[in-house]
DNA sequence: ATGGTTGCCTCGCAA
C-alpha cells in the first residue's frame, strides 16, 4: 500500500501536474493541500480520469484547504480537526481504509511570530496531538501526512542561520513536533534516511531550487503497528524542477 | 540584499 502527501499550492493551476504524478507513481492515497478553492470547486473529473473514483475535498475561498485522492473506497472519519468549534480553516481530513487511519494536515504556518498566527499555530498541533493521543488510546494504526510547517532539526534546512526567527524553525514548534514523535511515532522517511540532506519545500524567491536552498517540513509520521508495515518512503523533488511548479513536492510510503 | 515570486481574484494578503 503507497501513501503520499502533496502541498499543491491551487489544485485549479496544478491539476494536470498531480494527475500526470499519479499515473506515474500510482499511490493508493494521495493527499493534498492548499488546493486554495472552496469544496465544491474541487474538480474531481481529471483524478476520476486517471484511475482515482474516489475523493474528499474539504475546502474554503481562496486560502487553505485539503483533499483525499483515493484509488478504493474509504470511510470518512473527520473533516476537521477536534478541539476548537469556533476553527474554521480547512486544514484536516481523517479517512479510514483497510483498518488504517490516514490524516491529511495542513498545520498553520504561524508567520509573523509576534502577531495571532504563532499561538494560532501552536494551539492547533496541540490540538493534533490530543487527536493522535486518542488514537493510541484505543490502539487504532494511524499514518499522520502532510504539511507540518516545522523544520524539525537543524539538517532539515540548507541554512539554519536564515530561518532563525522563523516559525517554522521556532523552538515552541520544534517542540510540538518532538511531543508527537514521543508518543511512540516514526518519520518514515528519517527511518530509510537518517542523515541525509533532504528537503521537500523551495521558495520561489531567490533562486532557492537552482541553489537548493531547501527545508524539510512535509512529513509522514507512523503509528507503532504501521511502522512496523512500513517498507520504504522517501520524497520525489523531481517535479519542483518542471513547468509551473507547486514550492512543495510529494513524499511518499510504502506499506506492506 | 527588510529583497525576491506565486496564487488568490484585492486594490494586499498569505506563503
Amino acid at each position: 500500500m503507497k501513501l503520499a502527501t502533496w502541498n499543491v499550492n491551487s489544485i485549479k493551476i496544478r491539476a494536470a501536474a498531480v494527475a500526470e504524478w499519479l499515473a506515474e507513481h500510482q499511490p493508493d492515497v494521495l493527499a493534498l493541500q492548499e488546493i486554495k478553492c472552496e469544496t465544491a470547486a474541487f474538480v474531481a473529473d481529471t483524478f476520476h480520469a486517471a484511475g482515482y473514483a474516489h475523493v474528499l475535498p474539504i475546502g474554503q475561498k481562496s486560502y487553505n484547504g485539503v483533499a483525499m485522492i483515493s484509488r478504493r473506497p474509504f470511510e470518512t472519519v473527520l473533516t476537521a480537526l477536534p478541539g476548537d468549534e469556533t476553527d474554521a480553516q480547512a486544514r484536516y481530513a481523517e479517512i479510514k481504509i483497510n483498518g488504517l487511519h490516514v490524516i491529511n494536515i495542513y498545520a498553520p504556518n504561524g508567520n509573523p511570530v509576534d502577531t495571532e498566527k504563532f499561538p494560532y499555530k501552536l494551539g492547533w498541533l496541540t490540538r493534533l496531538e490530543a487527536r493522535l493521543r486518542e488514537l493510541m488510546r484505543h490502539n487504532m494504526p494511524f499514518v499522520v501526512m502532510g504539511d507540518y510547517n516545522i523544520i524539525p532539526t537543524d539538517i532539515d534546512c540548507y541554512d539554519p542561520i536564515a530561518w532563525q526567527g522563523d516559525a517554522l524553525f521556532q523552538p515552541e514548534s520544534r517542540a510540538a513536533f518532538r511531543r508527537m514523535v514521543n508518543l511512540g511515532l516514526t518519520d518514515a522517511v528519517r527511518m530509510f534516511h537518517p542523515r541525509d540532506e533532504l528537503y521537500t519545500f523551495w521558495d520561489y524567491q531567490a533562486g532557492a531550487w537552482q541553489r537548493n536552498n531547501g527545508i524539510r517540513i512535509d512529513h509522514i509520521l507512523m503509528s507503532p503497528a504501521a511502522a512496523d508495515r512500513c517498507i520504504n518512503a522517501g520524497i520525489d523533488k523531481s517535479p519542483r524542477g518542471r513547468e509551473q511548479p507547486s514550492d512543495h513536492v510529494p513524499v511518499w510510503v510504502e506499506l506492506r
